[in-house]
DNA sequence: TGTACATCAGTGAACGCGCGTTCACTGATGTAC
DNA sequence: TGTACATCAGTGAACGCGCGTTCACTGATGTAC
């Protein structure tokens, strides 16, 4: 591991800036405005040079993606991480399932440009690499919502849980996912997540792209209790299971 | 109210051809695709005889966005007026809720990109109107919903519905609305609505922007399952509600 | 019914713009001896 | 320590492309008398 060279660090110090006058483009003027013309503009070079950071365009709009992506995860779960007596006033007994849902409209809120990237409409001409970054994220994020949500329920409790109509070839087929979490959700619990985070992400996205705008500041409220009722939805079907 | 006149009807039927082409050509290449220069094309004419129809092109994409959302909500009220008895087998008894949820999710699937074109990044250049189109076809659409989920309940058992956590002064605030449905639902229920509107939508979005795509067919079972369990809870609050 | 004029759909030519990408080059940095 | 060569970051010039929009025009359709 020798010591970067006088380029090296030069190199990384550069393809740093370029991202950076990238995302700062992206905020400014949206994902669709994204070019390496205006990149290179950006940093005073001429767009010839970029080249010799990334391939092409889409190489750099890759980047920009799996950078969003890990941004967002890292909000989640630093939202949880914090203790909740050094929560924001108000939010000290919330439970930690509503922090991290609000970690995620947070982030999304403050960065919508870059939340429009991830979950907008694919950009032009730029085709995703299958399973890349994006399925590693991802899997971060709802690990942690999975824990949140199950957490501290026993294999038992997790084993009653029942939801309603869900066909043995599914719960076949979600036993035999491979994909997500910890490994120890029934297929119930697991049909339950994949809700939770329809919910989840569907209040963001409608508010992040602007369709509940006509509810201003409550929007938050609105979120948070839906979060609440999430989990006072899975908690219901646990108790039910234990045969109270 | 006279006879239109050769030109007239001419016109009316060249900017109907306009509008095909310009949705075949969102069909095929997505929204932000779209260009008048390309319609032009796939109509055989010069670019500029579309400004005899259109004054540009951001007036040309308005249209575009009324009748998608027109189209939206004339599925979701076409789903929920098909009696029982002729829908998609396993569909009979099926609640309405399901079923108007279900014409959302299908037209979404069938029209991904015109999808993306009403919940996607906003398109580049682009400023809606506000208060235009969007807001009738969503009234229009969440009118529906609301009846499927609070139709049948008296006006007491509406009054009665809790959910967790509403400050008085979004209590305040909702009854205020002049906005939303029929006038009749106290804050609470409205709440709710919002919160199922953004179960309902999330899940959609996530299917229809490819991000679980990893449950391939099943989708349409978490799809269900959640648009079940709307109805579990909000029957859950009204049967609370009358003191069982 | 015929004529003069107004309206309108369409074309040809052109504008200026921003885009991604390639090529041949220069000068600085790094490396092997 | 000095020298020869390789690597690399950056530039200047240029490519071909598609875009929205404007202008001056022609010929068909409609209308008033």
């Amino acid at each position: 591991m020798a010591t970067p060279t006088l380029r090296e660090r030069r190199r990384a110090a550069a393809t740093q800036e370029i991202l950076d006058a990238a995302e700062r483009q992206i905020a400014e003027s949206g994902p669709a405005a994204l070019s390496l013309r205006a990149v290179a503009r950006d940093l005073g070079m001429t767009v010839q040079a970029l080249y010799h950071y990334f391939p092409n365009r889409d190489a750099l709009v890759t980047v920009l993606i799996t950078r969003a992506y890990d941004d967002l995860a890292d909000a989640v779960q630093a939202a949880v991480a914090v203790p909740p007596a050094q929560r924001a006033p108000g939010d000290a007994d919330m439970p930690r399932l509503v922090i991290a849902a609000e970690g995620y409209r947070r982030w999304a809120i403050a960065n919508p440009e870059r939340f429009h990237l991830l979950y907008g409409t694919p950009l032009r001409g730029y085709a995703a690499p299958v399973d890349g970054p994006t399925t590693q994220a991802t899997r971060r994020m709802s690990a942690v919502f999975e824990r949140e949500l199950f957490g501290d329920l026993t294999d038992g409790q997790l084993a009653a849980i029942e939801v309603p109509l869900l066909s043995p070839g599914f719960r076949a087929f979600l036993d035999g996912l491979p994909y997500y979490g910890s490994g120890r959700l029934p297929a119930p619990a697991t049909a339950l997540l994949m809700s939770a985070w329809g919910q989840l992400h569907g209040l963001v996205v409608l508010e992040v792209f602007g369709h509940t705008g006509f509810l201003g500041e409550h929007q938050a409220e609105v979120f948070r209790m839906s979060m609440l009722k999430l989990l006072e939805d899975v908690r219901g079907r646990t108790n039910t299971a234990q045969g109270r």
